[in-house]
DNA sequence: TCCGAAATTGCATTCGGATGCAATACTGCC
DNA sequence: GGCAGTATTGCATCCGAATGCAATTTCGGA
């Protein structure tokens, strides 16, 4: 017995069931097949069956069920996109493009929003359990997690962080080239003593630039170098400013922000606290090119991260890698692009 | 015939099925359902049964399929989460928080995120079909959305606006008082000609902070108002005052901007364009709290929008609705706090 | 008009977990 | 030790759509 027991017309209108492929079914007068192969895309079905089959959905106001399909088809169509809170100013342009480039090839986004970065467990648990089909991160997970995703076959991209020993799949933008030219200008400048603010410790992002730009200054020859660290956030820019200043001595030639909005934080602060006048008294620069950083009043020499491309190909890798499990893994890194504001004194192009 | 046709440990590595309940009652020696009863908060179980059930299901690394269970509870545990993507600046702090309201609770978040404020077709249908409990959305659906989610039985909330002449529940930030408070304030500190810019034209929060200036502009007899309209975004902001000077003729006293984004564009311009000094010469405020807003450079005064109870406040609502799907519809409006920057000439406190 | 190939359609089963009901196992108490 | 009452457990069925296979229809071609 496969029909329902009650169909949808003869129920009280206060508890009125959703109609399903059944109810659809019997109201046209076919197969349950028949209405589930009309609402699929390579289904054989007569133009005569699709017709009566849609007018009687129409009027039932029925949808497939996306839940029922997953189970069946073994696939949910969803991906969880994961973000951590702090991860940056800029990563809600990110997750909103993302999810653009999902939704346009008819892919949900289940979203995880970590308070800190390695809060991943009970959010990787939620989306093994919900069978997404998809993981992009622009958090890190540690090794256990690594591996029962592993286990899970679930294809991952990860979002401007990456594990140099593991294979796996990530977008990035190249942080240290970044760094490298903006240490370079600097140089060029004539800047010889550096601060380097710092952002979060566990935070690989801001790991990567400041090695970026430590490998360089050594690169260059110039130690003179003093180092703090903050949160990305506005105040603990100013904060790492005065504390850049104090453990120095005095105000080093140049700055080097983990991001813009510290950078925003500092110049600030020099200006406010120091009377120091930017870029006339000091060079000040940050990264990712938010839009803070293009305001008249801070102008921002900043790497901007070419965000669009970035989402774009970070979707369409993961889509790949889920239509495609075999797929080997690949990393990508896309360059910054070098904004050269007045926030720093160096030439112009 | 329950059992399934090859248990997970018969197959070959490279295509490993998914561990199933019938897999850990096999090899815990019980039934499914008693497996279900563990993996369940109500059910009941001894303690001897939990500890085979839990050995079993970590040696296959079990994980309860929640799109088996969501098909036949009839509740997917995921709500909607809409945004447009020009909405505001501020909205991805929205959507953070309201994320992790929703994952304290349990509940997973789809995310929607639309290009304009009026491409919410696809996005619906999208909702329907994974059978969301709830939605909660910051854009606007017209009336045949609203129709369709009505008949579907979804509850719905919406952030930061609502249908004055609909049933509709909704948790928003008094945006007319706001601005009832930030006129009030211009105008005891004598400022006697305004400029207004507003946001996108079909962004009902912009509409509402404008009437609201407007309004109270009235009461108090002032009738020198010029008004240009923007996008919320900083370039715009620039623009709008460039215009708002050439309508007037000269720059007014006051400028009302419809969000921060826009009034320190505003601000900007009046200082590199015109030369003029904040607030010395002129009066900027905006609507939000944003971040930059705070930025020394601004100092922005505006009305912060109380971002953390308003989404506690929606999370709640929408979720009470969910369990009881019969409360009826209901509004509340937070007030803004008052945020006194040196952007514009009132006194403190 | 008739035959065989191709296109449609229906039947029956499957996905994985939840749950009402009945059977069984314990508990405490007299 | 026996019995009522409660806690566990298993059985069977259900949720709603997809799909392999077989039955039926349609269509082209001779």
């Amino acid at each position: 017995m496969n029909k329902p027991l009650k169909s949808v017309e003869k129920q009280g209108k206060g508890e009125r069931r959703r109609a399903t492929s059944y109810d659809v079914a019997e109201l046209a007068g076919v197969s349950q097949s028949a209405v589930s192969r009309v609402f699929q895309d390579g289904a054989s079905a007569s133009q005569a069956m699709r017709d009566r089959v849609m007018a009687a959905a129409d009027k039932l106001g029925y949808r497939p069920n996306a839940i029922a399909r997953g189970l069946i088809t073994q696939r949910s169509n969803m991906v969880a996109v994961v973000i951590s809170k702090l991860t940056n100013l800029y990563y809600p342009e990110v997750l909103v493009q993302l999810t653009q480039r999902f939704s346009e090839r008819g892919v949900r986004v289940l979203l995880f929003a970590l308070e800190r970065e390695s809060d991943t467990g009970t959010a990787l648990e939620q989306m093994l359990q919900y069978r997404v089909d998809g993981i992009l991160t622009a958090a890190m997970f540690d090794n256990d997690a690594l591996r029962t995703i592993e286990n899970a076959r679930i294809p991952v991209v990860f979002y401007n962080r990456t594990l140099q020993d593991q294979q796996v799949s990530s977008v990035r933008c190249d942080q240290q080239e970044g760094e490298r030219w903006l240490v370079d200008e600097l140089v060029k400048a004539g800047h010889r003593s550096f601060g380097i603010v710092e952002g979060p410790t566990d935070s690989v992002v801001s790991i990567e630039r400041k090695m970026g730009a430590l490998n360089e200054l050594a690169a260059l020859g110039i130690s003179d170098i003093t180092t703090v660290s903050g949160d990305y956030g506005y105040e603990t820019g100013r904060q790492c400013f005065a504390e850049l200043v104090e453990k120095h001595g005095s105000p080093p030639d140049a700055v080097i922000a983990a991001n813009d909005v510290m950078a925003i934080g500092c110049i600030d602060e020099a200006r406010e606290a120091f009377g120091l006048q930017v870029p006339h008294d000091i060079s000040i620069v940050g990264f990712d090119g938010v839009g803070p950083a293009r305001y008249a009043a801070y102008d921002v020499t900043t790497v901007r991260q070419p965000v669009e491309r970035m989402t774009e190909s970070a979707a369409a890798m993961l889509l790949e890698r889920i239509e495609n499990p075999d797929l080997s893994p690949e990393k990508r890194a896309f360059s910054g692009i070098h904004v050269r504001g007045s926030s720093a004194r160096i030439a112009a192009t």
